[in-house]
Parts: C-alpha cells; sequence; structure tokens
DNA sequence: CCAATAGTGTCTATTAGACAGTATTTC
DNA sequence: GAAATACTGTCTAATAGACACTATTGG
C-alpha cells in the first residue's frame, strides 16, 4: 500500500465525531456611532442558555454554507445590519472550561465598524424572531451580558481604542463625506479625550488618505470643507507617530 | 417552570454532538535562537494526514485536562521543552474547510519566545514517539510544512518583526545575562537590518528594563558590561518611537 | 461689527538617525 | 602602541504638543 492509499484509508475511516471536541462559535462586536455615543449591536437571547440576556451577536460556524470563519463574521454581520464592506477584524480568540454552562467553548472575536447611516436594518429590528438594539458602550458594559460578553467587548474596544492611537481606523465609523472637525470628534469620541487640532489635521494632511470633495457644509457660521476617502485609503494606515494620549483600559 | 429550571432542564438534554462543529486546534510556532539563526521547532507527523511531513507543534485541546486553550499552549509547550515560563501570545486563529483534509478546521495559533540555553529537551528529542528538530526559519518556510503551517509559520514571524520594531520582545530570547551589544545583535537578526547602536542604547537606558548585574564579560579585547532584566521588566514594553526599519513582509 | 467656527503659523519638546570621537582591554 | 571592541557626544531630522493667530461665514 503506497502512502498516499494509506491517507486515503484513513480518511475514509475518519469520523470527527469520534473526538471530544469543543463547541466553537464566532461572536461579533458590531461598533457604530450614532447621536454622539458609540454604540453596539446586541441581540437579545431567544433560546438558553442566558435566554433573554442581551448578547454580542455570533454564532456556530455554518460548515455547510461557510467557507471559512471570516465568511461566517461577514454572513452574521450581513444578517443583522446588512451590511456587506464593513471593516472587520479578529480580536482574538477565548476558550476555556467556564464560559458557557454547556461545556468547553472556544469563541473566535471579531470587531466590525460600520457607518450607523448606511445600516439597512436599524433600532429595534427583529431578524429571525431575535430582537436586536443598539446600545451605547458604557451602558452595554454594565448591564451583565450574557457569558462572558462583557470581557469580549472590553476587549473589542480595548483594541479600537489602541488602534486609533495609531491607525485611521475610526475613518469607517465615518459617512462618505464629512469634515476634519466632525473626523476629530469621531476620534476623541472613541479616546475618550480631546485632542490638538493643528496636530490631528497635519496627520491627516500627510498621509494623503483624505481628499478634499469640493463641496463645503454649510453651518450657521463659517462652512468646513468636505472631504472623502481617497483612492489611497486604507483604514488600517498607520501614522508615522502615536497620539499622546492616556487610554484608560477597560 | 420558572426560567432557571427551564435552563437547566435544556442543558441536562443538550448534546454538543448533535451539531456539525470544527476540528479544533492549537499549533504554535515555538521560536529560538541557536547558533546566530532564528530557529523554529518542528515536529514530524507520525500519523495521517500528512504523515512524514514536518509541522509546527501542536494538536487538539484536551478537554479534560486542559481549563482553557492557554492551557493547552503551555502544556504543549512544555511537553515539547520542558519551559514553563516562556513568552507566549496568540498570534491569529484561522479557520476554513480547505486546511485539513478530515474537514473544516480551526487552528489557534500561537507563538512562544524561549531562551534557547534553558532548553532542557534539545536537539533530536523524541518525544512521544515523535521525532523533533530545531530548523532555522529560513529553510522551514521553503520545506512544505504539513497542512497550511508554512502561513501560519510566516504570520507567527510577521508578528515578531513588526513587535521587534516597537517592544522589548526579542529580550524573551535572551539568557538571564548578557550585554547591550548581544542584545542588539538578537534584534538584528529578527529584523534582518542593522540598527544604530546609539538609539538602541538610548532606548534601552530609558525604558529602564534592563539593570547592569555587576559582572563584565571579558572576551579577548576590552570587556562589556553584563545586563540582566530588572524589577519592572515586561518583555511586551512598548518604547516610545518605533525602529524606522523596511520590514520584508513574508 | 460680533460671535462662532474653520483653519494656519510657529515655537517647543521628544525621540530616532548619523557618525565621529573617546575608552578600555589583550597582545 | 596597535587592533578591536565598548561606549559616548552631539548634530540633524521628523513629528507631536501648545497655543495664539487669521479667515470666513450668518445675523
Amino acid at each position: 500500500m503506497t502512502e498516499s492509499e494509506s491517507e486515503s484509508k484513513f480518511l475514509k475511516s475518519y469520523n470527527p465525531k469520534d473526538f471530544d471536541s469543543p463547541l466553537c462559535t464566532v461572536d461579533m462586536a458590531i461598533i457604530a456611532v450614532e447621536a454622539g455615543e458609540l454604540k453596539v449591536l446586541l441581540v437579545q437571547r431567544s433560546e438558553h442558555p442566558h435566554k433573554g440576556c442581551w448578547a454580542l451577536p455570533g454564532g456556530f460556524a455554518d460548515l455547510k454554507r461557510d467557507n471559512s470563519i471570516e465568511a461566517t463574521a461577514h454572513r452574521k454581520l450581513a444578517e443583522k445590519t446588512g451590511i456587506k464592506t464593513p471593516y472587520l477584524e479578529q480580536v482574538e480568540s477565548i476558550g476555556n472550561a467556564m464560559r458557557d454552562p454547556r461545556g468547553w467553548s472556544i469563541t473566535l472575536l471579531y470587531f466590525a465598524l460600520i457607518d450607523f447611516e448606511a445600516l439597512s436594518i436599524k433600532e429595534g429590528a427583529v431578524t429571525g424572531s431575535e430582537q436586536t438594539q443598539w446600545m451605547s458602550i458604557h451602558d452595554a458594559l454594565k448591564c451583565e451580558l450574557a457569558f462572558d460578553h462583557a470581557l469580549l467587548l472590553r476587549k473589542a474596544i480595548n483594541r479600537l481604542r489602541n488602534k486609533t492611537r495609531y491607525t485611521a481606523l475610526p475613518i469607517s465609523l465615518m459617512p462618505e463625506t464629512f469634515t476634519l472637525t466632525e473626523l476629530q470628534t469621531m476620534f476623541e469620541l472613541i479616546l475618550g479625550t480631546s485632542l490638538q487640532k493643528k496636530s490631528f489635521r497635519r496627520r491627516l494632511e500627510a498621509s494623503g488618505l483624505l481628499i478634499g470633495s469640493g463641496d463645503m457644509r454649510s453651518t450657521a457660521r463659517r462652512p468646513a470643507a468636505l472631504f472623502k476617502r481617497s483612492d489611497s485609503f486604507k483604514s488600517d494606515h498607520v501614522f508615522p507617530g502615536l497620539l499622546d494620549v492616556e487610554i484608560e483600559s477597560l
């Protein structure tokens, strides 16, 4: 018997269910800004365990439909928000015997940043019999989420905050066009501090990530130039230096 | 029936094996420096699939013995190297339908940095009937590792290189005491470039991570001061600025 | 003209790069 | 003293912080 015959014979008799395997899920911290607050999308669990509790959206990978875990994450996101091209990043995987009463369980945590205005499914939507809600990060961390989802949410927010110090990531939370002041306000909201206007504008100018749209936002006072993402835009662009900001770790 | 009775009834009738679940493994890129080269610990697979191929050490979590995936990673590391307190960091999780011929599979990738001299199990050890080997990173990336392990190794090395630009991580690869020149050589080995001696010493001095051991290394020429980790040492200390170095992404 | 917001000029502080210069050892 | 390696002095370059200043709008 050749090696390859031996291998295919082995594979034929192999049944993954013969082994103890952890439960394996994908969970998502889907983040947007609405009404001047950082919010996260929560789902009310319609099944045990933790029935009735608010939780991060997520669930088991559908091995028949999803070719990869990113595909699972994209599918979940599209189901909940209708958005197909978000900023999506894997944060971390947490696995242990205690986090789920059904037994040893692993979750792959992703976070997604979306422009709230681009949502096709908004407030209070009911998807597949599950109630969903946008809750402020602050409230969500206090409100006893299901499983260890408070921990997961903290990990996602910490990642967002850290990356906001040296990347252009928050631009993913902005609409098509926006003013520099609006963008700075978004950075400040995430970091929880105020930033120097000059420094902020300098680094964006130097990055070449944005380009003037030609239009102005006319308000009660002096109008501000509107910008949009340039051709070379990448949301994980790394600026040359760090923003010098304390981050309170959640 | 109360909610909690309802939940415990649900849990009693719940069987994880009723659901399709991916195979779930932990894989480790265990890295050390020997003979002036970055090396990775490889294991020759004694079973199908990819029998006979070199692979990153790893395997299924033992749900009975391991309380968490970090525990699994630590256990695997101790089994292969005898080392209990390495630098250990989760890199990423990769999951898809193609990476393992047995079916949909997820791996949680860790990387560990160890001081080669501290190894209790060295060259050519046979652990549990498996042959192991320290191979240079360069060779390992060329030699057709099992599964997608070449990809995993690239991800681990890229992470190590990136972090070497702004953290003190390579110190985890050093013995108890060492000279600054030896440490700089370690950084240069990882980054694949030479560094400015003055800049290098300045940032270490300012960090307070190291403290003179009092001894000197006596060589053929002027002796060099020996340093050791100070009380405030943390291997993931972040320096204030980046080393200005191109990194060729593997 | 005033209030308010948009946007700029410019000085300082910090930190890395460059590289030449000094120090200490063995032979 | 020569060779080699350890270590330092110091100038430049890049980039963020601070903050006052000018510009442009509506009323």
